[in-house]
DNA sequence: GTCTATATTCGGATAGAC
DNA sequence: GTCTATCCGAATATAGAC
C-alpha cells in the first residue's frame, strides 16, 4: 500500500525526525531545507511535497508528537488522584507539580524515540515568532487550567493570579534546564552532575513546590 | 573631532541600538544586516566597515553593556552587605537574591535607554551557538561565583552542587519572565497583570528564596 | 512519488568612486 | 566615512520529465 523505498522508515517520517533535531539544535531561521533534505537523504523537493513549505514543516514537527506529551500529564495527574483517594487524603502539591514536569524532564533523557529532541524542538518554539506558533502556545498552555483547581484547593491562600504566576515561574525552571541540561556541569565549574533522569526530575519538583509557598508570605 | 552626520547620535551607535532591538525580537539568523542598516539609516556597507561582519556586530551588541549589569549586581550586594552590617546582622537571602535578580528585570521595564531590548537580547544570546557567545556565556556566569560564599553561609546545609542548581533554575524563572511577560496576561486568561517593575521582582524573588529551602529537604 | 533543472529572491561581503 | 554597484553563494519554491 504505502511505498518504501527505505527500510529505516518512509520519506516522510525520516524528514521530520531529522527536521526535529535540526530545529531543537538551532532556530528556525538558521536551519535550512537544504540541510534536512540532506540528512534525512531524501530529494530537495521532497519537503515541498509533503509539508508545502518550510513553515509546513515546521508546524508538522510540532503536530506530530503534540497531543502526547499532554495526555502524558493529565495521566498522571488521573493517577496520583486515584492513589490518594485510596489512601484517604488530598492530592499533594508535589504530585501536582510531578504530573506537569515528569514528562518533558524524562522525554529530555529518551534517547532512542527522538523525545528528547522534541522537548527541546518545543521549548526553542516558544521564541520563534516566526511560524505562527503563537496559537500553539495556546494549546500547550491550555492543559494547566486542569491544574489549577487542585493547587487552589492545596493553598487556598493562593490568588489565581498568584497561581498562574508560580505556573509561569514553574514553566522557567523547566524550559531552562531543557535549553541546558547539557551545559550545566561547565556553567557550575563541574559542581553539578547531570544525574539520572528522577533525580532531574525531583530536584526541579523540589524548588518549584517550595516556590509555591512563596508568593503567600509575600505582601 | 567626531563626524556627525545625524543629531540623533552618531551612525556607529544607530547601528548598535537597532541590532540590539531586532536582535532582542528575532534570532541572530532570522536578522539580516539589510534590515538593520535600513532601519537605522544607513548605508549597507556601514555594519561591515564598523564591525567587520554580521558576527562581530553581534558581539559589538553584548560588548557595549556587557560590564553595567554585573557590576550593577554587584553593587547591589556590597549595599545589602553594608546594611546588614549596620543593623548587627547577617545578610538574608532574599537581599542576595534580590541583588542578582534586580538589575535584569528592571533593565526590562526600561523605555529609555535601550536595557529592555539589551536584556531580551541577551536572553536570546544564550540560546545561540552561532556568533561565539560561549566564551560570553561564561563571563556572564562566572559572577555567581561571587555570590556562592554567602548563600553557603546562610544556608549550611546546602552542598554547592545544590547551590549551583539552585542558581540555575532561579535564572531559569528570570529567563522566562523577560522572554514572555508581554505574553503572561494573554497566557494566563487575563488573571495575571503585569504590575510594576518592583512587584514583578518581589515575585521572582519570594519564588526562587523558597525554592532554595526545597532542595535541602529532598533525599 | 522521486528526480533534475531552474526560477527567483535574498543574504553577506567587497571594490572602488567620491 | 559614506556612497553605488556588484559579486557570489545560499535560500525557498516550482516546473516538468520519468
Amino acid at each position: 500500500m504505502k511505498p518504501r523505498k527505505n527500510i529505516r522508515g518512509d520519506a516522510k517520517e525520516r524528514i521530520l525526525d531529522v527536521s526535529e533535531k535540526l530545529f531543537a539544535e538551532g532556530s528556525y531561521a538558521s536551519v535550512s531545507v537544504r540541510t534536512v533534505t540532506t540528512e534525512a537523504k531524501v530529494n530537495l523537493s521532497a519537503v515541498n511535497y509533503y509539508f508545502g513549505s518550510k513553515q509546513g514543516l515546521f508546524q508538522a514537527v510540532y503536530v506530530r508528537r503534540a497531543k502526547q506529551m499532554n495526555h502524558e500529564r493529565l495521566c498522571l495527574l488521573a493517577k496520583a488522584e486515584e492513589q490518594s483517594r485510596a489512601e484517604g487524603r488530598d492530592v499533594t502539591l508535589k504530585e501536582i507539580l510531578s504530573a506537569i514536569l515528569t514528562p518533558p524532564i524524562f522525554w529530555l533523557y529518551d534517547q532512542e524515540k527522538g523525545l528528547s529532541g522534541y522537548i527541546r524542538f518545543l521549548a526553542r518554539a516558544y521564541l520563534e515568532e516566526a511560524s505562527d506558533m503563537n496559537h500553539v502556545l495556546r494549546q500547550e498552555v491550555d492543559v494547566f487550567d486542569r491544574f489549577v483547581p487542585y493547587l487552589q484547593k492545596i493553598n487556598p491562600g493562593l490568588s489565581e493570579e498568584d497561581i498562574y504566576w508560580d505556573i509561569h515561574f514553574s514553566m522557567g525552571t523547566m524550559h531552562h534546564t531543557i535549553n541546558h541540561l547539557d551545559r550545566i556541569s561547565l556553567l557550575s565549574h563541574k559542581a553539578c552532575k547531570v544525574g539520572t533522569r528522577e533525580q532531574t526530575r525531583d530536584r526541579l519538583v523540589n524548588f518549584c513546590a517550595e516556590g509555591f509557598a512563596g508568593q503567600e508570605n509575600a505582601g
